[in-house]
Parts: C-alpha cells; structure tokens; sequence
DNA sequence: CCAAAAATTAAACAACTGTTTAATCTAAAC
DNA sequence: GTTTAGATTAAACAGTTGTTTAATTTTTGG
C-alpha cells in the first residue's frame, strides 16, 4: 500500500470517494470518475492499478489518524467523565466529516464477498474499542462508572444511531421540517450529538 | 403493485433477497439469479417487469406485516412501559429475521440517486414513528414518561444500533468471542435486545 | 537543447449488463 | 382433440463495464 499521494492522486480520490458514496462503489463507473475528475480513463489504471485497489486506497487515505487521536486522549488530564464525552464528541466530529468515506466503508464491509483487504482497518477498530475501554476501566476504578457495562455495545450504538439518521436523512428532513443542508449540519451537531452523549452516558454513569 | 405473488415469483424473490444481500444490488446480475434459482433469465423481466421492479417487489413483501404489528400493539392490555418495551424488542425481532432486505433496503434508500418507488415504505416508516408517538403520549398523559422526548430520534437508536452491529458482526464475533449462528442469534435476542431497551427506557422515563 | 522518464491520450478489447424478441412448449377449457 | 392462454426458452440486442495497448505529449535532468 502507497503511504503517499500526488495531488492528483489525491483529486482522484475525492472524486472517487463523493461518485462511491452518492452511487456506491458497482453503481460507479471509472468512466464517471473519469469524467468528473477531468482525466482520462486510463490514469486510474495508471496511478492505482484497477478500480478495487483505488477503493482501498481511499479507505487507507482516510483512515490514518483516526486511532491515534482517540489513542492519546486516555493520556489527557481529563476525569473519566470529561474523557466519555469528548471521545464521543471526536468520534461524531470524525464521522462526520469523513460521512462519505465511512458511509462507503461500511457499505462494503457488509457486503465483503469482495476479496478486499480491510484488515488494517479492523486494527483500527480494535484499536478504538481498547482506547475506550481504558477510559471505562478507570473510571470504574474511580468508582463514577457502572460496574457492568457492556463495552463493545457502546460503539455500535454511537456509529450506528448517526449513521442511520444520515442515511435516512430525507425523511428526517421531512419529519423534522429540516429544509437546509445549513440546517442539518446544525441539527447534528446539537441535536443529535446531544442525544447520543445522553445515551452513552445512560449507559455507564452511576446514578444511584 | 401486486399484492400476491404465486410459487415461482417467491421463490425468485427469496433468491434475489439472497444475492441483493450478498454482493449488492448492483453487484448482482440477473443471470445470476437466473442461475441460482434454476429459471431463465427473461424469467425475472416477465414476472415483474424489470430488475428494478423485482427490487420494489422484495421490498414490499417483506415490509408488509411489521407495521399491522406496531399498529396493533398501541390497542393491548399493557401500561406503556410494557409497550415500549414490546415496541422494541418486536422491531428487533422483526428486522433481525428479515435482516438481509433491510440490509438491502438500508443501501438502496442511502443510494436513493436510483430513480425507484420508495415511498411506500417511507409510508410505513412513518406509521410505525406515529405507533411510538400514539405510546409515548399514552405514558405521558399518565406522567410516567419525560415530556421532553425527541421521539424521531429513538428509531435511528434502535435500528442504527442492530444494523451497526450486525454488518460489523464478524468483527463483534471476534470480540465477543461467538463462534456459531446460535450464539449470534441469542446474544441478538438477549444481551443486545436488552441493551437497546435500557437505552430507550432511559431516553423516555422520568426517574426523578 | 536533447535524451530519458513520466504523463496522457484515443482506441480497441473482451466480457458482462438489462431487456426484448420470436419461437416453442405446457396445460387447462371447451 | 382442438383451441387458447400462459409459461419457458435460446438468441439477439444495444449499452456499459474494467482494463490494456500503443502512440503521443509533457515534464524532467544533464
């Protein structure tokens, strides 16, 4: 795996990750990618080698710096409870902004019939699940945490409660009378955010 | 839309179901379902029209009963704890028995550049938000439930949560260390089920 | 300025796509 | 037994797919 892109390299990804996440990656064409990216159809060969070594390597692009920055927030002087919320605060802002990329990710883990490798990203994942578990084993410690918290539920309910508001993000728009791209980044970045920080709270703070 | 469909038509539904499921939508071809259901290929167009007319097809089969069942639920001898909580654990079942066409439908409705009919099922998803809503007031005029509740944002918990967990399930296999269908389909029905209806129970009760 | 390397192109490739056609087979109705 | 409607088939259709080729242009280094 190349660890570095050119610049065009780089625009070629971009283009690829938006066409992947609108379409998917069999309902995109290089032929589109090509055309919206302005090049040749040739150069995806060229700079990545087929169509499927392009999506991995957009895969490995974005997810470089994810571990690391959940990493090195167990070493942060936080309380266990400022460290909760600001590891789901990161996790959100993180999914948020790579939406696209996460959304064809996730997509083609579900579906990994094809021969891909995605086990570097499985590391990270594990990697995610350990950094958190750090911050729960000491605030247990502490005695401010829940004894009996199931630990690996929690990133299920965190990902997946943003990611199916995003994906069904036109009916919530039309329940929530959302009618602006403005709009809705703002409601996920309240809203939403809020209701999965109550949650994930719920479910390790002890309130007795 | 055809309301019946007779022996052949279900058993190409439940093949394409198989196959959508597997490789995708567009990642499956008609000859392929031709081929593995033992039918000819014109087969598919001649019985529903087009493949994405089968799609729909699947669609409705499969999302015809869940909503009777909510809709009905609101009617039963139970206080409206009990009612949410059956609310939850009902969808759980519903979408875990089912969970290859939601997983279907899931892509298709984030891929909704696809020019397909999905406002039949927008329908039912907004009947079974009204059969929450209808329970939530219930516990609410008998003071038992928050009157602040952001009602929308419950499903994304609950369905969100199930489908994060399931398309990662080889991963959560791992580290759960489950080993067999069994063991997956019993910790959906027990340890996970209970995790989301501590999750909506706290979302919803007043428990000062 | 010029040779070597890299980048870019249009065209061709073979394989696959969803759909339609027209011919044939099957089974029920009279 | 014949008619008729439905079921099934192989073949052809017109596009699209990912990839490769070979020629050409552009950039780079001496």
């Amino acid at each position: 795996m190349a660890l570095e892109f050119n610049d065009k390299q780089i625009h070629i990804l971009q283009v690829a990750e938006k066409l992947f996440a609108e379409k998917g990656y069999d309902g995109t064409s290089i032929r589109h990618i090509a055309q919206v990216a302005a090049i040749n159809v040739a150069m995806v060969s060229y700079y990545f080698g087929s169509k499927e070594k392009l999506l991995e390597s957009l895969i490995y692009w974005r997810t470089q710096d994810l571990k690391i920055q959940l990493e090195n927030l167990s070493n942060e002087p936080l309380t266990p409870i400022q460290k909760v919320e600001k590891y789901v605060a990161l996790y959100i802002q993180k999914i948020n902004s790579n939406r696209q990329m996460y959304q064809i990710l996730q997509f083609e883990i579900s579906y990994n019939k094809r021969a891909m490798d995605l086990e570097s990203f499985t590391e990270v994942k594990k990697g995610n699940l350990a950094s958190l578990n750090k911050i729960i084993e000491e605030g247990q410690a502490a005695k401010v945490f829940k004894s009996n918290i199931n630990v690996p539920l929690i990133s299920p309910t965190l990902i997946g409660t943003f990611f199916h508001f995003h994906t069904n993000r036109s009916f919530f728009e039309e329940v929530l009378k959302i009618d602006s791209e403005t709009k809705y980044n703002a409601y996920v970045e309240k809203e939403l955010t809020e209701h999965i920080q109550q949650i994930i709270k719920s479910l390790i703070l002890d309130e007795k």
